[in-house]
DNA sequence: AACACCAGCAACCGCACCGTC
DNA sequence: AGACGGTGCGGTTGCTGGTGT
């Protein structure tokens, strides 16, 4: 159906803002709050269009927002957390208090992204590719994870992989590179435990996959029992001494 | 000193979603 | 039910300052 332009462009700024126009928007909301941004401007006497003044105030002007460098407890969270969720940076954003979506977005393609190529890329390759490559991709599917056009074609590797049996799983958690050990694992199932209903799916009874359920319990999400898996599968066909260092146990 | 190149960041743009009429 | 308006989100652009030649 094709929508209106957000503003009229006639007489209406672009462009960075001035210290003058900061402060009248950030003197109406903070009298006003902002209840509508496309008629805010006109009400605050300013000459821009609600969305950039929506964008100014989100961004820049609000009080909560934390300005400066991240830090590396940030930036791992960022790595994580886009591992975990993707390109959703409102979500990723909600998570780390003080720091926008935008903010985190620039810092992703302009620092992270990069530093997870370099990290990654050249340990990566010092596995024989062609073979692997050969390997996995006469298995799987072109759009499969495992195909090499994919993100994560070395870890294909898998030619012998160990049987996934229980025994695997808990070997898998309770392994040295594990991030808790098996006395912690199983004061958290305690814990868990008298804190839950026993109806409730976190309860270790109701758990239909015990041997991985602690740690999602845990919080450390599929990403990590992901990780967990791979270093397993890694020791198992060798290829440890290789890839370790690199993104998959954290930075 | 002048220019070219690059990285970082603020802001813009278009689309999607949701609520209202 | 569907048209419309408001808002939020993610991708992209373009300006600016720093660095190298």
């Amino acid at each position: 159906m094709g929508r209106a332009p957000c503003c009229e462009k006639m007489g209406l700024k672009k462009g960075p803002w001035t210290r003058e126009e900061d402060d009248i928007l950030m003197n109406y909301i903070n009298q006003n709050g902002h209840g509508n941004w496309r008629a805010l401007p006109k009400l605050a006497g300013l000459l821009r269009c609600g969305k950039s003044c929506r964008l100014r105030w989100m961004n820049y002007l609000r009080p909560d927002i934390k300005r400066g460098n991240f830090t590396e407890e940030e930036e791992h969270s960022i790595i994580r957390l886009h591992e975990e969720l993707g390109n959703r940076w409102s979500v990723i954003a909600a998570r780390l208090p003080g720091r926008t979506d935008n903010e985190i977005k620039n810092v992703w393609h302009t620092h992270l992204k990069k530093r997870l190529n370099k990290t990654c890329q050249p340990k990566m390759h010092t596995i024989d590719e062609s073979n692997v490559d050969e390997n996995a991709n006469t298995k799987s599917e072109p759009n499969s994870p495992l195909h090499s056009s994919s993100e994560m074609s070395s870890t294909a590797v898998v030619s012998n992989l160990p049987e996934m049996d229980e025994s695997f799983w808990s070997e898998v958690f309770s392994s040295d590179d594990s991030k808790m050990d098996s006395n912690e694992e199983s004061n958290i199932h305690q814990t868990i435990d008298k804190k839950s209903e026993p109806n409730s799916p976190l309860h270790s009874s109701n758990c239909p996959i015990h041997m991985i359920s602690p740690s999602w319990r845990m919080g450390l999400g599929f990403t990590d029992v992901i990780q967990r898996w791979l270093l397993k599968v890694t020791r198992a066909v060798g290829l440890l001494p290789l890839v370790h260092g690199g993104t998959w146990g954290g930075p």
